[in-house]
DNA sequence: AGCGTAACCAATTCTTGATTGGTTTGGCAA
DNA sequence: TTGCCAAACCAATCAAGAATTGGTTACGCT
């Protein structure tokens, strides 16, 4: 019965003659074959089970290492953006943005809110559509930043790259600038006066409101956003 | 006065007349010297101006493309970490997560619930923490899976490694396993039930009562999570 | 002083070969 | 048949070197 498990227990003692630290990375498959004496197959069932049980991890061109696997550092975004689509987009930004909204209305300062007030004027101002566009990010992103939670704030920033890089080569036909009766503005407006008045409710459903007609626009295919 | 922009206009003429999309690379210098009958340095006189203008990006090794300079591609999850702390990613699911919970109970399918109470089911017989932990995880990207939106999904992953990061050494001393009555194993269930009847109010609410415990928990530092 | 040419620099990409875990196939023996 | 082994093959990864490319400098000429 021990002629089961010989390669898992051969392993185990040459693992333990080592002591390897974790992360550390041990001899491949075909070496360890002739060092334990083993064939490939068997010490490939000694491998599988030790990684079941977490004490080790294997990847193809890599190795097999020591230890649990590691957690994936970055996130990438035009892996994200790759696999999606502008509607997924704009429906997180509805879900996730509303929620920082209320958020927002409940921890903002007074220089939040004169910052959000000085994009809104730019934005308003603005004479061409890549313009108004800067201004309108940085008043969504001033809106995160309001709520004084870093996670969140990054959150914002991660969804926000994933959606430049997903719409990325749509048109602006119709006009040159925004039009002074855009929806945007009277929207963006009441997402302030409601945060500003600690209104809860209100600066999530405005937010709510207003990405709607963003996505609306958006799937319209009429010039687009905000 | 012309001559002083020579080069400008010739390079105008050269992007006008091939319509050249959004992001797609031009030629690179030494060859568009070639092109226009331009000398190098009056070439990059041109493109600097453009590129201030922002009608042009460039970068040393890739080359000279159209269009904005893309933005920052990935998001570092070990950055987000080192800045925060676990108060603000409780935050941050709770308002998170519970969102995602609702948006679960309008689209998931009974592939999605059955894995839900699978995991539901691993949760409820681990035999220690680690175990419970996994299966723990596992439900709540399961109901994460569920909103099939994919960017949904990695924000949640985001989220979630950068919570691994920072509450990493924490310690369960009080008892080797969870107990029959843990609270999350009712509120775990209370959950499925509502995204399996498509109640979207209660999944959210429950996800974030569910969320609220934990993170009551994680404050008063007794044996915590979830 | 200004322009053009050439050379050089450093960041990036491309190419090629080797390495490595994962899988399949055929042979062999109990 | 069943299990095992060896070999071959596969795809992901890594490593090192060549080639490419925007950025810079030096020199010569007018």
């Amino acid at each position: 019965m021990d002629e089961g498990q010989g390669a898992l227990t051969q392993l185990r003692a040459y693992l333990a003659q080592r002591d390897l630290p974790a992360n550390s990375r041990l001899p491949p498959e075909r070496e360890l074959c002739d060092i334990l004496g083993v064939s490939r197959g068997e010490l490939r069932k000694a491998l599988a089970i030790m990684e079941k049980n977490r004490e080790l991890w294997r990847h193809v061109g890599k190795g097999t290492f020591i230890g649990s696997r590691p957690v994936e550092e970055f996130s990438n975004i035009a892996a994200i953006a790759g696999q999606t689509n502008p509607r997924e987009v704009m429906q997180a930004r509805l879900l996730i943005e509303s929620q920082i909204a209320r958020e927002a209305a409940l921890n903002a300062n007074a220089g939040d809110i004169e910052e959000m007030r000085l994009y809104l004027k730019m934005s308003r101002e603005a004479q061409t559509w890549r313009q108004y566009e800067n201004s309108d990010n940085a008043l969504h992103r001033a809106v995160a930043e309001a709520t004084h939670n870093t996670v969140l704030v990054a959150l914002f920033d991660t969804l926000n790259a994933v959606r430049r890089t997903v719409v990325w080569g749509r048109l602006r036909s119709k006009t040159d600038r925004p039009p002074p009766d855009h929806h945007s503005f009277t929207e963006h407006e009441a997402l302030v006066r409601a945060i500003e008045e600690r209104d809860v409710e209100g600066a999530g459903q405005t937010m709510r409101r207003h990405l709607s007609h963003v996505q609306g626009n958006l799937l319209t295919n009429s010039e687009a956003a905000e």
